[in-house]
DNA sequence: ACGATAAAGTTCTATTTTAGAACTGTCAAT
DNA sequence: ATTGACAGTTCTAAAATAGAACTTTATCGT
């Protein structure tokens, strides 16, 4: 697949996979959660080759997600920061995280506990329906064409067929 | 980068990506949460080459995020279904494509609308706290290293400094 | 009976990506 | 004058992916 087919569906998976969806993208953006900024930095604690670190901060500031700042001048040293775009990433990151932590750790437990500074505890994330703050999952949930969706080319022989899709995504 | 090392992280996004985080992975799942279970049928809709297709769908059942049951004898043709543990990929999936609605969508906007059945409206996922509830965002939280993070490989000279890191993944 | 079609892969070569290591340029410290 | 830090760039070899053809088992239409 080219990469730039991904950005042009209309899909809003497809266009974020695009941005964030390779291995890489992602640890990268672990480390930004965690208040890495520089180069340095996320290369000696990803273990990444330095080519492709520099190609992958290029994509995140091409997209948005991080902001390259100087922090010194002369010679010029530049840091890597989330913007608000790349902050709205967290609740992905969360929930891969998540994820992680229910299905891949081993007897030990969660490498990483999280305090919600707000109420002081431990907690984890959970998704809920912005409408009745019920918790989510796949079965409860229809999918219909938006506004955004494909433009249907009206093939002659079928007619359109417009019937709610019993679908999740 | 060598896949498997990402698995053996004390991360539990390290070993989450490992799982799903290649383009073609989170795909796939988009058709699996969209009731595409078939070969054929994954094929056509993603464009993939069917040899990465085979690759993947072979990865995601050696993970156990689906399942492949017989749909016919003679000839054995099998499909594909989410597991629990892949049905639990959801929050992932919703996280994905709701920052693909907020920052991705062009003029026309969000290719697709989200129903919840339980109370029949148009939705949103939130991700929120589990302890107090409240919408959670990168700045208010704090992370601590947990039962299964990483073996400190004490070094002779720097003894230990357990600070809670101020950090957020 | 014969060829066409279908599903679910497998196999092959050409192209693209990634890994791994070395190199560059600018400055500060010893 | 040499060393080291930082933020990259450049190079070659190895691995992954694209794109197309091929395989196997069985059904359908004529």
């Amino acid at each position: 697949m080219k990469w730039d087919a991904l950005e042009e569906e209309p899909c809003s998976l497809a266009r974020t996979v695009a941005v964030i969806g390779d291995r890489w993208s992602l640890m990268i953006l672990r480390e930004c959660f965690l208040r890495k900024r520089r180069f340095e930095a996320f290369q000696s604690s990803l273990g990444i080759t330095r080519h492709l670190l520099a190609e992958r901060l290029k994509k995140l500031v091409r997209f948005g997600v991080l902001r390259r700042i100087p922090y010194m001048e002369s010679p010029k040293r530049y840091e890597y920061i989330l913007t608000q775009k790349g902050l709205d990433l967290y609740p992905i990151i969360m929930s891969i995280v998540h994820w992680g932590n229910v299905h891949m750790v081993d007897s030990r437990g969660k490498p990483l506990l999280h305090e919600h500074k707000s109420c002081g505890k431990m907690f984890d994330p959970l998704m809920i329906c912005s409408e009745c703050g019920e918790p989510l999952n796949a079965k409860q949930v229809h999918t219909h064409p938006g506004p955004g969706a494909r433009q249907e080319t009206l093939p002659a022989k079928a007619p359109a067929k417009p019937k709610a899709s019993r679908t999740a995504v």
